[in-house]
RNA sequence: GCGGCGGUCGUCUAGCCUGGUCCAGGACACUGGCCUCCCAAGCCAGCGAUCGCGGGUUCGAAUCCCGCCCGCCGCACCA
């Protein structure tokens, strides 16, 4: 479909779904102003993602500050890893990729290289220029990070998030604590992350402000995934990561339960985040053929990755577009900011059996020899006797003598009654602009030379439209008043201008699922007819139905219809 | 950041090469009125662009030149 996402970006700018944003200023790159449509079908998204990836499993969501100081960033490994190398050349000004240019002359830098390193070999090499053939290059990095200062003091540096997630490992020790400290535990966080992009491009595609939606499922690694069985059947297509190194396309199906047992999934609760997005995403009006999860080969993922699926979205005019990230972060995160911060983020659970486990320990048969002995090292004596089952080493390290000091070895049995670890997260992330554009995309058609935005209804920013057939007799007075009444329950819109075919062509392009319409035979017997917006056929029902009959088509206010309910956790 | 192409009413566009006839034309949308018993009907009236921004050349610039901004495509990066 040539020029497809331009009519659906058309669209969208001319009736206000969104746009750039500074237009009056010429526009910045990158930045994108939500219109009053799209503010309500991101509503829309945001809590249909929250019933299905939240709500369902009894999971929390918090709400984290979007400026971080450099300590954090520093810990996660941002400030190192979320930068490119850029190698300047120093006779015709181009720049390129540093590492690139190293790898395409076979030279091997190790990874997150310094740049005086980069520097070296490149010079050292005779790397060329590809442009003008020179050889000599300075080499800098490029932070993809909002960079500002917190509070007036220059060395205050802080960040924009590149992601909500860090917002969540820095706070799990409380987050852990007020959930009551029980695994799995699953912490939501929707809000928008920064990226300095260096080329934002193709409207609301790649932007440099972004609103995301991210799950941390914190797990035992040892624990199995409790949710399997719901999607163990669920076929998922997936672009291995061995096709994509070699710059395949195949997709494999294979259920989510294979793909655990083939090992092409190293973790089950990831396929089963996999089975869930494809649900998701379904439900916003792709269908599962024209979606695919393409396993990224480890030079290609984030550092803290161990495994990663992008969930790409084929979008008309468009191509594979990334709308999720799939991630295995392992421990690494809560791990990173542990050892930054010289606070303990593993967590405890209790052994089925309590364990026997035998070891050494030094006792000191008399403090006052050991003073005596040690003279102002005593205190030094006693940390390392309490840290170590073998000591000698570094007591020699203090000049001291063992067999000078009163100590005495002894063998005991601990019982254990927990065991402590990092807990393993495994991270759905969802860019909420483009899932818009994928929903918009996909539900964008013609009929009769006229556009139809079939929407889903859970994400149509209007759920309902009234008119009166014509606007004179009291018909708009009826049509007002219902108007009124259903908006209290829905997203309504009422429109009385121009013909009763245009205003059905109006509420058409911007998706409003069914019209409520208020004609003559309203006034004699109290019923209305409900237009559908994918088929125009109309239905006639009483006004005291009106409600509960728009309720029941629009799938809301009931029971939720996700066949992957497991119902709320309890203890 | 580099290379290629582009930027004119709300939207889509004509005009640009070959400067003046363009204080920029059209279509759709929009606003008010008339009309209107179910799919963008019709009629009348109206609103709306100093031609992305800034500078230059010229008697005169939407049109030619330069810089910048923004967009699209490719490289790279990513939700």
């Amino acid at each position: 479909m040539e020029g497809a996402y331009e009519r659906v970006v058309e669209l969208a700018k001319r009736r206000g779904f969104f746009w750039q944003a500074y237009e009056i200023y010429g526009g910045v790159g990158g930045l994108y102003v939500m219109g009053p449509l799209g503010v309500s079908m991101k509503n829309k998204i945001v809590e249909l993602w929250r019933s299905m990836f939240v709500r369902k499993h009894g999971f929390v969501e918090v709400d984290a500050p979007s400026l971080g100081p450099y300590r954090v960033f520093k810990a996660s490994g941002h400030v190192d890893n979320f930068m490119d190398p850029v190698a300047e050349c120093l006779r015709c000004g181009r720049k390129f990729r540093a590492d690139h240019l190293l790898a395409e002359s076979g030279v091997r830098a190790g990874e997150g290289a310094p740049v005086e390193e980069l520097e070296r070999l490149l010079n050292g090499n005779r790397v060329r220029c590809p442009e003008c053939g020179a050889s000599e290059w300075r080499v800098s990095r490029f932070l993809t990070m909002f960079e500002t200062r917190i509070g007036p003091y220059s060395e205050d540096v802080g960040f924009l998030r590149p992601e909500t997630a860090q917002g969540i490992f820095t706070e799990f020790r409380r987050i852990y604590e007020v959930t009551r400290e029980r695994l799995p535990l699953g912490v939501a966080q929707i809000g928008r992350g920064f990226r300095n992009e260096i080329s934002p491009r193709q409207a609301m595609i790649r932007l440099r402000e972004f609103n995301m939606m991210e799950l941390e499922f914190f797990m035992d690694p040892e624990a199995g995934c409790p949710y399997m069985d719901e999607v163990a059947g669920d076929v998922l297509p997936i672009l291995t990561e061995e096709v994509a190194e070699r710059g395949g396309e195949d997709v494999i199906e294979v259920s989510a339960r294979d793909a655990v047992e083939r090992g092409i999934v190293r973790n089950a609760c990831l396929a089963y985040f996999m089975a869930l997005s494809a649900r998701f995403v379904e439900s916003l009006g792709v269908p599962r053929s024209h979606q695919r999860f393409h396993g990224k080969p480890a030079r290609e993922r984030a550092h803290y990755s161990a495994q990663t699926f992008d969930h790409e979205v084929d979008v008309p005019g468009l191509g594979w577009l990334e709308v999720a990230g799939l991630a295995y972060r392992t421990d690494y995160d809560l791990r990173s900011h542990s050892e930054a911060s010289g606070k303990d983020l593993s967590v405890s659970v209790r052994l089925p059996e309590p364990e026997l486990v035998r070891r050494t320990r030094w006792r000191v048969s008399s403090m006052e020899e050991l003073r005596r002995a040690a003279g102002d090292r005593w205190k030094d004596v006693m940390r390392i006797i309490s840290s170590s089952e073998d000591p000698a080493r570094e007591i020699a390290a203090l000049g001291l003598r063992m067999e000078d000091l009163p100590l005495v070895r002894e063998e005991i049995v601990e019982k254990v009654n927990v065991r402590r670890f990092y807990p393993h997260v495994v991270e759905p992330s969802y860019g909420i602009e483009r899932l818009m554009v994928a929903s918009l995309s996909w539900a964008y058609g013609m009929r009769e030379g006229r556009v139809i935005l079939s929407l889903p209804p859970r994400v149509a920013p209007v759920q309902v439209a009234v008119f009166p057939l014509v606007s004179r007799d009291g018909l708009d007075d009826v049509a007002r008043r219902i108007a009124s009444e259903l908006s209290r329950s829905f997203d309504v819109m009422y429109d009385d201008d121009g013909s009763i075919g245009r205003r059905y062509a109006r509420a058409d392009e911007i998706g409003v699922p069914f019209a409520v319409t208020v004609d003559y035979e309203t006034l004699s017997d109290g019923t209305v007819t409900i237009r559908h917006r994918d088929t125009w056929e109309q239905e006639r029902v009483g006004e005291g139905e009106l409600a509960r009959r728009l309720a029941e088509l629009l799938g809301v206010g009931g029971p939720a219809r996700s066949p992957a309910r497991s119902g709320p956790r309890s203890r």
